[in-house]
DNA sequence: CGCATTTGACCGGCGC
DNA sequence: GCGCCGGTCAAATGCG
């Protein structure tokens, strides 16, 4: 259980240890366990639960990764949510210069704003199909850096948040615990 | 005054 | 080509 800066009650919550894929997914996926669950885990066990520490996610290193990061989580085990892009060899994806780093998590919070430790501008809202709940885009204001994130409610649960973090930053973040989600080094810290 | 947010317009990719 | 859909822009507006 963790808490978020700002955060009242906001517990990332990922329970099944052995996620399934949709069926949907390309093969990659399959041989690819996640390791998420263990990871927060570990951090469980490293901070007691009476005392709970605020922390953030940010992007370190993922350069020497040449393919793109996948994340799929089954949280709680209602429902499968998948990020990413695919690697797929196809050649046209080949033109494009940048390899992004996606991460997206869940947690359980009353309120979309999940102080993350850093600035975030929002740029645009959309409603998406087949979810009541708009879709919040965020740009990281510090000059120069282009990470966005999303930020939606979960269609099936609504009491849960969906943040999706796409881009590495350019720039220092306030924190230095490191640990990684399926290839991406992302760095947490008490403050 | 200098920022952030809001919100409809705009754009590009994709499927038909 | 056309319309849908997800993502972004930018002018207006809000706020300290």
């Amino acid at each position: 259980m963790f808490s978020f800066h700002n955060g009242t009650n906001n517990k990332i919550i990922m329970t099944d240890k052995n996620p399934r894929p949709p069926n949907s997914l390309d093969s990659n996926f399959t041989n690819q366990p996640l390791e998420l669950p263990e990871y927060f885990k570990f951090d469980d066990d490293q901070w007691p639960d009476d005392e709970p520490e605020p922390f953030v996610f940010e992007h370190v290193v993922n350069q020497e990764n040449q393919q793109a990061n996948k994340f799929v989580g089954d949280f709680g085990g209602s429902g499968s949510y998948l990020e990413g892009s695919s690697s797929n060899d196809v050649s046209s994806e080949r033109e494009k210069k940048e390899v992004t780093d996606k991460v997206a998590f869940k947690t359980q919070s009353e309120v979309e704003i999940l102080d993350d430790g850093f600035k975030w501008r929002k740029y645009g809202k959309k409603m998406v199909k087949n979810s009541p709940n708009p879709r919040n885009y965020y740009r990281c204001s510090v000059d120069g850096c282009q990470v966005k994130k999303r930020v939606e409610r979960d269609v099936n649960d609504p009491s849960y948040v969906i943040t999706t973090y796409v881009g590495t930053h350019t720039h220092p973040g306030p924190f230095t615990r490191i640990f990684k989600i399926c290839g991406v080094t992302l760095s947490m810290k008490r403050d």
